[in-house]
This record gives structure tokens, C-alpha cells and sequence, in this order.
DNA sequence: GGCTCTGTTCTATATGAGGTGCATCATAGG
DNA sequence: CCTATGATGCACCTCATATAGAACAGAGCC
């Protein structure tokens, strides 16, 4: 679990950590399961309080990603294969996804495009091993 | 053009602002060469200070996506017909759209429901009628 | 030239978010 | 008991958000 993150961008730090995790759940560097950091450990190592790296947690365990204990620490509960997300988180999400794509569209990006991007991008975290069997692997 | 923003919400009035006209120009009803309302106008038609207003055009000039000029007021600059993105947009684009993909993966969403979902939106904004010739328009 | 509408700029203020630091408590394990 | 861990609370600082008032500058119109 290696994290980097960027003390003075625009984004906050406890934001980023965030960010970071999320992408290395979809990854699979992050699988159900593993233990994250301890928060001071993390703090340390990324030079930061840990009160912002508990901020961070919270807001993944707020998301339901996260499951938090006090000996175990934190721990991921949830990944690409935990079935369906919970409920009304979509709608949220969507919303988001909505500015998103429209940013794209405004700035002259062809529809066709965004999908390959996105197609992309997916393809970068999963390496086709989660929906079936992927390239050079036994069937 | 109507905005309807949330003025309690989690997002900052100017950035929902500057998010409604993004979508705005989106799906087309803010082409290119319209123009917006005064902000002191749209400032007391929202109930809130024309600062706040002024500070969601600004975001949206430095996107280049708006014209701002003395007597004009605003005026939109850019849409989907308006060719490739500026460059050095896509990548930060690319990296916030990163994110919001790993955290569709990580609460369980498919990769194809995830392209099917963007599509879906996609298709929300554009009518078909950007990318060759329109329904009823001459060739 | 005046008048008005527009954005621009400046100052000021109040409220909250982001981040750090220190201290303390609670719990689980050796 | 001792230690590592998270949880909680408090104080503090900086900066973002939002509002408010005032004054300035350009562009169009009568």
C-alpha cells in the first residue's frame, strides 16, 4: 500500500487519501480484506497529521468501503466483487457523473471518445480477471 | 436559462453555478455566442450576492468556455461544435474521471454498466444532432 | 455631454472548512 | 501491567466561502 499524495494541490489531503484508496480498491491492490495503515503509521509516513488520514478513513468508512475496529484497524470490506452497490448511492453518483460528461462534451470532446476514455480507464484498473476469463488465461 | 441551485448543500453555490451552465452548454441550451444574465440579474434572481455569481463565470472564463466583456456581460465561447479541447484540459479531466470510475468499481457497479450508465447520460445531453447531419436540417 | 447598464476592483466582515498539535480515554492483545 | 491502536475533545491557525458596500471603467444610448 503505497501512497503519494500532493500536500499543496487544490484538493485537500484527507481528500486525496480518499481518492487513492478508492482507486486501489478498483485496482485490486486493495482487496476485501487487507488492512490499511495505521493512522499515525500513515501520518508519518506521508508526514501529515493523523487526524487528517482518520478523516480520510472516516469519509471511506462513511462510504461503506471501510470497516474500522479498534485493535484490527482499518480494514477493507468492500471491493468489485461485493455485489450491487447499496442503495442510493447511485443517485449521487450520477449527478456527478452528469457535470462530469457535460464538462467533456462543453470542451468539444465527441461523445464516441469519452466512451473509449472511459472504456480505458477501466481497463487500467481491471485487468479482465474480475468478469470472466481474460486473455492468456485458462478458460 | 434557468438555474436552480441548492444553497444549503455540500457544493459551494459558484461551483453549482458554474456545474448547471457547463450542462447548459451541453446539451445545447446555451450555444455558442448566447448570451447569460447580468450577474447583479441573476444575483438577486437566486437570492444570493452578485460575487458569488461573478465568481462562477470567472471559473468558467479561466475553462474558456466563457467570454466576458463590459457591456455584453457573459457570453458562451465554446460548445460541442467548437472542435478539440484546449489543451492540457484532458488531463486533469482524465485523473478526477479516474477517481469517480474507481469508486463506481469499488461499490460494486460492472464495468459494462458503467459505460452503459455514461452512455445513457450522454445520450441525455446530445440529440444526435451534432455529428452530421440533424433530423430536418438540410445537408 | 450626460445617463445607464455592465463588469471590475477594493475593502471589510462573518462563518465554516482544512490542517495541525496536544492531551486523554477506551479497547484489544501480549 | 504494558503497549499499540482508534476515538474523542480542545485549542489554534490559515484559508475558502459568502455577503456587503463602495467606487471605478468601458460601452451603448439619448
Amino acid at each position: 500500500m503505497l501512497l503519494s499524495i500532493e500536500p499543496d494541490g487544490p484538493v485537500p489531503i484527507y481528500q486525496q487519501i480518499r481518492d487513492r484508496i478508492v482507486e486501489a480498491i478498483a485496482t485490486g491492490d486493495a482487496p476485501v480484506g487487507s488492512g490499511l495503515p495505521a493512522t499515525r503509521q500513515l501520518g508519518v509516513d506521508l508526514g501529515i497529521n493523523f487526524h487528517t488520514v482518520n478523516k480520510g478513513y472516516d469519509l471511506l468508512r462513511q462510504e461503506g468501503l471501510l470497516r474500522i475496529g479498534r485493535k484490527a484497524g482499518a480494514v477493507v470490506q468492500r471491493d468489485a466483487t461485493s455485489g450491487p452497490p447499496r442503495p442510493g448511492w447511485e443517485e449521487g453518483w450520477t449527478a456527478r457523473m452528469r457535470t462530469m460528461l457535460a464538462e467533456a462534451i462543453a470542451q468539444g470532446l465527441a461523445s464516441e471518445e469519452i466512451i473509449v476514455h472511459c472504456q480505458d480507464i477501466i481497463a487500467g484498473f481491471v485487468p479482465a480477471t474480475h468478469y470472466g476469463p481474460a486473455v492468456g488465461e485458462a478458460s
